[in-house]
DNA sequence: TGGTATGATTCGGA
DNA sequence: TCCGAATCATACCA
């Protein structure tokens, strides 16, 4: 009988010797087979089947050592707790292995998505996006799984005038203008959504503004009523509010 | 923890 | 393709 991988030996061996069950990787398998079959298990979800195969694991000595050097064999384990719902176990794993880059997005929706479900167990309802990133800042992702590169999400103060410059002189920035900006580090689409925001931002105030002066002169609840009761759509003619 | 400012994204319309 | 509107995501402050 010819094996592919070391999956295809761990199916039949279970097939062809029964009595010796899940207890066959430690006994049978090299650290090397074992990843494999991890790795194996874990791309087919299997979470079940991997749980019971890490479970039939040496449990001490310089076999199991050299099993738990595994990367895919740490991903694993870390994958088997989480469905499992042992969070505390997954942080320690996370906390105390270094994964190569290409885990650490896996890794790194396990690590959040366990500690987003126990702040909503202990708040007893969903998080929202700001909830969620309030648990975020809480619990920062470790350094074994994240490269510790941060993402900005301001832009500089001096860029930040700049733009407000050329929003001054003209709201809508010609393709050449935006083009422009590259000098200030932000590209095209950036400077675009900088002015796009600017102008429905500046709209919005214009109509807040005009609907307090509406309601400063509305002094009677019928006028209130004739003006509509509601404070006007920042949709509602836009031609006088740009700047 | 709520409020707010700000950059990004999505979607429908012209 | 660009626009406005709505909304999301992130960051910060009180």
């Amino acid at each position: 009988m010819v094996f592919r991988s070391p999956l295809d030996f761990f199916s039949a061996s279970r097939i062809l010797l029964p009595h010796l069950a899940d207890g066959l990787p430690g006994l049978c398998f090299s650290a090397a087979q074992v990843a494999s079959v991890c790795a194996t298990l874990e791309e087919t979800g299997d979470v079940e089947r991997l749980a019971r195969f890490l479970w039939a694991l040496p449990g001490s000595g310089d076999a199991r050592d050299s099993i738990s050097e595994q990367e895919p064999v740490q991903r694993a384990r870390a994958l088997v707790a989480y469905h499992a719902g042992r969070f505390g176990e997954l942080y320690r794993i996370l906390e105390t292995h270094r994964f190569t880059r290409a885990s650490h997005g896996k890794l790194q929706a396990m690590w959040l998505e366990a500690h987003y479900r126990e702040a909503e167990a202990l708040r007893g309802r969903p998080l929202g996006p700001v909830d969620k990133y309030r648990v975020r800042k809480k619990f920062p992702l470790p350094k074994t799984i994240w490269d510790g590169e941060h993402k900005t999400h301001c832009f500089k103060e001096r860029t930040r005038g700049a733009v407000r410059e050329w929003y001054l002189q003209d709201p809508y920035p010609n393709p050449a203008k935006k083009r422009e900006a590259h000098a200030t580090g932000l590209t095209p689409t950036q400077v675009g959504n900088w002015f796009k925001n600017r102008r429905q931002r500046d709209r919005a105030a214009a109509a807040k503004s005009r609907w307090s002066q509406h309601r400063g002169r509305a002094s009677s609840p019928e006028r209130e009523r004739a003006l509509g009761g509601t404070a006007p759509s920042v949709t509602d003619t836009d031609s006088d509010l740009d700047v």
